[in-house]
RNA sequence: GUGGGUGUAGCUCAGCUGGCAGAGCACUGGGUUGUGGCCCCAGCGGUCGUGGGUUCAAAUCCCAUCACUCACCCCA
């Protein structure tokens, strides 16, 4: 019998592992610029944490958990976004007491039970930056700012920053039923889908691709002329920072996020290179989940990175770049082998990377395996050399090789890989 | 949950007017007793996704099923 990993969920295997490892290097060292610290919540929480602060009526929490009833008939879920659990901690230990801005980011998987295609899995990673404590607008800067420089940081063009304003719940609700009212007016020549977004969430159906809906919403009431003074200020204020901070973005009245929780700024950063799948990173300011929770009332913001999505960015780009052996030892005979495994340990205990041959083979398989391998050296030592205190220390891409004593041989090799190294 | 596409060697794929299961790459050995890449020769490796049907004969045609994949819904 064998096993395949189960749908949707995917092993990381080394030859793809060096981009998130860049990624991983490349996040943590620009967030914690910004003053963020790492937060690390379990995987695994009580229901309600994510059916509260995510909202019953989202494809989330309606159809795509993956929960279970532990033995005693607790109702666990694994987690299918990092905000809620961030959220929990916060309040449970809290941490406004000891500052009453708190920068939070995180990094690890997330479960949705969704059909998987093309930069959509059912296990998938986020990175994850949660802002919390502070109104805006400069924080809400901050965060896209940060999250913007991480792409540029990493090397990916091409992208844009879309963002738009949610309102807060008292403006959102007046722009909600009229807009309801207005698509039930028009309900006959929606489509099936924009029928039903009509009920559940009316802000979708500006999201539709198709022409009809289109035209029925180009005349629809927009968010704009229903959002409150003090929501219109706020959004201002943030495209002024960003404007002071050349960062470039465009006004989509359409961008809609999928979880209750948003209020005011919400935004999205999105690629034409991924198929339908084109935002690969996303979030906005949630100024009510610390309150809905049970704690204070709290204003945040955060963002979510989708990590598989980034790292198919990078390898369509072909950032990877392969690291290869410095040196491959070849030992011929078994007084050689004897005598090369200490220098080989020695080597690797100093950080170089030394591979050799398991099985006694010729000279000839050797070297082909240290081609293979993309050794950068080889040192060669047989039986008759290691009687005279000799060895031969070849450097693969130039073909010359010269003798080494083997008194002081790991010295000398030492120096001449760092002369290497440098070059 | 709905629709399309694809399942043949470790990988990429050809073979599909039914007639012995193939290529390239990779791997192993040899051409060179102790010198890699290029070249040449040989070898290893396959329940043709699975089950059933039609047929003298099925990788090929039919039905079912599973897996993968893309898209819808929705999201990172």
């Amino acid at each position: 019998m064998e096993f395949n990993a189960i749908k949707g969920f995917k092993d990381i295997l080394p030859e793809e592992i060096t981009n998130w490892h860049y990624l991983d290097f490349s996040f943590r060292r620009l967030f914690e610029a910004f003053g963020f610290h790492e937060i690390k919540t379990p995987l695994l929480e009580k229901n309600e944490v994510f059916s509260r602060s995510i909202g019953q009526d989202t494809d989330i929490v309606s159809k795509e958990m993956y929960s279970l009833k532990d033995s005693r008939g607790q109702v666990l879920t694994l987690r299918p976004e990092a905000t809620a659990s961030v959220v929990r901690a916060y309040i449970q230990h809290r941490l406004y007491e000891k500052n009453p801005v708190q920068k939070l980011y995180s990094f690890g998987p997330m479960f949705r039970r969704e059909r998987p295609q093309k930069g959509r899995f059912r296990q998938f990673h986020q990175i994850n930056a949660e802002l919390i404590g502070d109104p805006g607008p400069k924080s809400d800067a901050d965060i896209i700012a940060m999250a913007v420089f991480l792409f540029e940081t990493i090397g990916l063009s091409g992208l844009v920053l879309n963002i738009n304003s949610l309102g807060c719940p008292v403006c959102r609700s007046g722009f909600r039923d009229e807009l309801k009212d207005y698509l039930k007016q028009k309900k006959i020549s929606l489509c099936d889908d924009c029928q039903r977004r009509s009920e559940t969430n009316p802000l979708r159906v500006f999201d539709c691709k198709l022409d009809e809906c289109r035209n029925i919403v180009s005349d629809a009431p927009s968010i704009p002329d229903f959002i409150c003074r003090d929501c219109r200020e706020h959004f201002e204020s943030l495209q002024r920072y960003l404007n002071c901070l050349n960062i470039s973005y465009i006004l989509n009245h359409r961008l809609v996020r999928g979880l209750d929780y948003y209020t005011r700024t919400a935004f999205e950063i999105q690629t034409e290179h991924l198929g339908a799948q084109n935002a690969i990173a996303g979030g906005g300011r949630y100024d009510g989940l610390v309150n809905l929770l049970g704690g204070p009332d709290h204003p945040a913001i955060g963002f979510a990175v989708g990590v598989e999505r980034v790292i198919a960015l990078l390898e369509e780009k072909q950032l990877m770049e392969t690291k290869t052996p410095d040196l491959f030892v070849a030992a011929l005979g078994e007084a050689a082998e004897t005598q090369s495994l200490n220098w080989i340990m020695a080597l690797r205990k100093s950080g170089i990377w030394v591979e050799t041959d398991y099985s006694l083979k010729g000279l000839k398989a050797q070297m082909k395996r240290a081609d293979r391998l993309g050794a950068k050296n080889v040192l060669i030592m047989g039986d008759d050399e290691l009687a005279i205190g000799r060895a031969v220390f070849r450097n693969m891409a130039t073909r010359e090789q010269h003798e080494l004593n083997t008194e002081n041989i790991l010295d000398n090799i030492r120096k001449v890989l760092k002369n290497n190294g440098k070059q």
